[in-house]
DNA sequence: CTTGATAGTGGGATTTATACCCATTAGAAT
DNA sequence: ATTCTAATGGGTATAAATCCCACTATCAAG
């Protein structure tokens, strides 16, 4: 993703038979690297977000570098299991995925109930400007009508 | 396990009627080590981790390094019945065993019923970043319905 | 309005992984 | 020794993922 682009829009898709769904063009270049990888992350029920993954490294993969130097400096060694119940998490929460031929996108089989979609179904495309997310219409519905009252405050709070 | 390689992901399989299941291509090499030797843990009724056979000894090795410490620094004088208690367990709680062709695991005797499990049913796998784990699904799903608010601070934790 | 380019979609063909099955081997018990 | 049971070792069918090509709709340019 070249730096200062932000990730916007509001794009329909359908899934096909297979699960799967084309990006937009315009922003499917956004989510993922060089090698094309793409994070899919889990959000809240009804939604996925997409990252490439140098936007991704800042946020998460930066705290797992660090708690990877840190198994190998042995400053792990009374936390064992809490170490193993973030991987956990980690595990069921995001995976990495490369888009094939036309930008398009094989939802992986562990996030298709939590998207809660069935092949053939509608989605909503939604660009949030540092990722892309992926919506269930009635999930999306759902947010919207909650977080739209809050968006000229939030746009004061942000841009203030 | 190659040093710094974080064991993560989460899959499904089926065992087959003798118990055996095949363990995700990406992720079998990293609980093994080279002479193909996997210990195999009941972690919490129906969990059971896997892990690369030279990584378990060190983890044991300075764990039991740290309570010789303890005991040195004689802060042990009461609990020699505990110490006594977790050497024990340390010994009936895990077995070695080795994958087979195609990365398969057959799920030794006594391990069975500690996962809740019986053939030809559905386990969960996943990667807890220094181990791999195997889940009975009903286990697996109490335990993320507990487990998963926890991450953001649990991260926050670890990484500080 | 026509034409051409391009993005999105559907689906056939190929590949791959795995689960299902059966045959053989090993090991324990009688 | 014999029989039974569990472990092990593949062969094969199947389903999912992937590759690839063709069709269509949309939009822009002429």
């Amino acid at each position: 993703m070249a730096n200062g682009d932000l990730i916007t829009g509001e794009f329909k898709r359908t899934l096909d038979d297979r699960f799967r769904l084309s990006l937009p063009g315009e922003v499917a270049g956004l989510v993922s690297d060089e090698q094309g990888g793409t994070i899919v992350v889990k959000e809240q029920y009804g939604c996925l977000s997409l990252w490439a993954a140098d936007q991704w490294q800042e946020r998460i993969d930066s705290g797992v570098d660090l708690i990877r130097q840190k198994i190998q400096a042995g400053r792990m060694q009374e936390r064992w299991s809490e170490v193993q119940r973030l991987g956990r998490l980690l595990s069921t929460r995001q995976t990495t995925v490369k888009l094939a031929n036309r930008s398009r996108l094989l939802i992986p089989e562990g996030f298709r109930g939590f998207l809660g979609v069935s092949p053939n179904q509608e989605v909503m495309i939604v660009g949030a400007v540092i990722c892309l997310e992926i919506w269930n219409p009635t999930a999306w519905l759902e947010t919207l009508k909650q977080d739209m009252p809050q968006f000229n405050p939030l746009f004061k709070e942000l841009t203030s």
